[in-house]
DNA sequence: GTGAAAGCGCTAACAC
DNA sequence: GTGTTAGCGCTTTCAC
């Protein structure tokens, strides 16, 4: 930058301030610094510059994993919308883990990050200490209905398991099921599990259980849950999934066994994924939009780093879309 | 550090030595050091950190998107190896732009990372020049059969879309044609759809072409490619896919005709996603191993950044496997 | 094995 | 609008 400075015929402040508000330099200077930048192939060391202002351009985002699609859309419109306005996201995966979750939290910390983005509302004592300690806004995504630390965008599970009951309920279905995955890990799923039994079990002349699976969701939990379902469960009218890849994997067994969707059984997925417009019969779904999750908490991450002192906790909820096809 | 230091009766660069190589210190100091840093809710900063060791504890990784699964794979399987060793991901996604590739490049050598991941091997030649003046190791992922610029982790796609023509010929196919989505921007796929055409058209009896649509893969794109093709090429006995997702929608279409896989038509795709195991008939794919992909470029990252001075240049050729299933 | 000294490349008051 | 000054919190020789 001295190079630069030198090469401009300017003070070294001069260019940092143009790197940093080009607007507050005067044009025909903020052209001479552009000039010597080129010619020195300067490049600006972000190491330094959050060193000296005590904040870095680093956003760290935790999300359980990026291998599910959702988390990964959600990473995709934060960076996208991140990285217009310059900031730069540091990745960490707990893979369900609140222990993991700390230590990633911890090392997020060791970077002096312009904000942190975490899955969920359940952290560890310890998180919630470091990072109230910590001064750097939070936002936390996917889940609403606990009390956030800071700033929420997401929207509520429970009421997205029970809309799939209601439909269900409303379409004349009496004996309803659930298929679950990896419930012990995945809480958001167990809220729209709850949700969904709580729904039913309010309704008269209802029966309604549940059956799940350890294993992350797939279509082969699916295929599998619905065997089970089978002998367990043989009168069922009515299934929901944790996800639509279960419910693929249902769909898939259904066809097998010659089972017919919707006449004998009716099913509803969770997540709209790429297939579930297509398939046969098309599925009945949940968009979850994961999309604006990303986009709005982004959105209020860049509001809060350019106005501090407005601070404020602040939940947004981006709701969900009870998408009705063929398979219900 | 220096609070640690005086809480633990040495001097601040003992403590740091500790926590950069803790064997290095005597274990009585060792022990006093980490209570003293347990004490304070000392939490290291990378970035002061960074700036005197002129180069941070971060790797840039830069993929076309991190909502493509096979990225996904990768980007998780490189984060947790290399989260083992105390290095952290910087994310970025090209959207298949070599512009934003070279912005994302800039801005990764902005923070000093201790080695850089790009996808593929063609790059602007300005993040080439950007790159080889850094001297920051770089791991080019998911392509092989160019000249990497340094180190290279990936496969043949031209070899995984000959095997695949190879496969469906040995099964006695004669009329075939390729299924590709946004080809015109997704290099690797267009690579595997030209080692297609290329052995099937050096077979003898043999007739082929390929149809494609611009959009991202995606089990829509699958159904509207295989209605095209009953218009165009009603004889076509056997289709491979640029991805699963293309070859699932292509089979919910056939299903919906009534046209028997694999008796009428021979179904290939490519990436051997969650479903594809499970669908009926399950599908024919190539298991491209992206998580292989992931932990092998973060070994050998691992490897350069504890000998830097046996730098050299490196191919691993993670391979694919062709995964013979009922769709053919 | 441990400590003293110098400085990594930038930002942020503040003065001009 | 531009320059001066004083660090930010660490790592890294090099002596001891």
């Amino acid at each position: 930058m001295n190079d630069v400075a030198e090469k401009a015929d300017v003070s070294p402040s001069t260019v940092s301030l143009y790197l940093r508000r080009p607007a507050e330099v005067s044009p025909a200077i903020g052209k001479r610094i552009a000039h010597a930048i080129d010619d020195l192939n300067y490049v600006p060391s972000f190491v330094a510059g959050g060193l000296a202002a005590a904040s870095s351009r680093a956003v760290s985002i935790i999300v359980p994993s990026v291998r599910n699609a959702f988390f990964a859309e959600t990473v995709s419109a934060l960076q996208l919308e991140l990285g217009k306005e310059g900031l730069h996201v540091l990745l960490g995966h707990t893979e369900y883990s609140e222990r993991e979750e700390e230590n990633l939290v911890r090392a997020a910390l060791s970077w002096a990050p312009a904000a942190i983005v975490l899955t969920g509302l359940s952290h560890s004592a310890v998180t919630q200490k470091l990072l109230r300690a910590s001064k750097v806004p939070v936002v936390e995504i996917w889940e609403l209905g606990g009390q956030p630390l800071d700033i929420a965008v997401g929207f509520h599970h429970e009421q997205a398991g029970a809309a799939v009951a209601s439909h269900l309920i409303a379409r004349g279905r009496k004996k309803l099921l659930f298929f679950g995955a990896r419930l012990q890990e995945d809480q958001r799923a167990t809220q729209r599990s709850e949700g969904f039994l709580h729904c039913a079990r309010n309704s008269a002349g209802i029966s309604v259980d549940m059956i799940q699976h350890p294993a992350p969701a797939s279509a082969e939990v699916g295929s599998m849950l619905l065997a089970q379902m089978l002998e367990q469960y043989p009168d069922t009218d009515a299934v929901a999934c944790s996800n639509d890849l279960v419910a693929l994997g249902a769909l898939f067994e259904c066809q097998r066994r010659g089972i017919k969707i919707p006449e004998q059984l009716a099913l509803v997925g969770f997540g709209d994924m790429s297939f579930s417009a297509t398939c046969n019969p098309p599925l009945t779904t949940v968009r979850p939009s994961g999309d604006l999750i990303g986009s709005e908490a982004a959105r209020l991450i860049l509001e809060r780093i350019r106005r501090p002192e407005a601070a404020a906790p602040q939940i947004i909820d981006t709701r969900f879309m009870l998408l009705q096809r063929q398979s219900s």
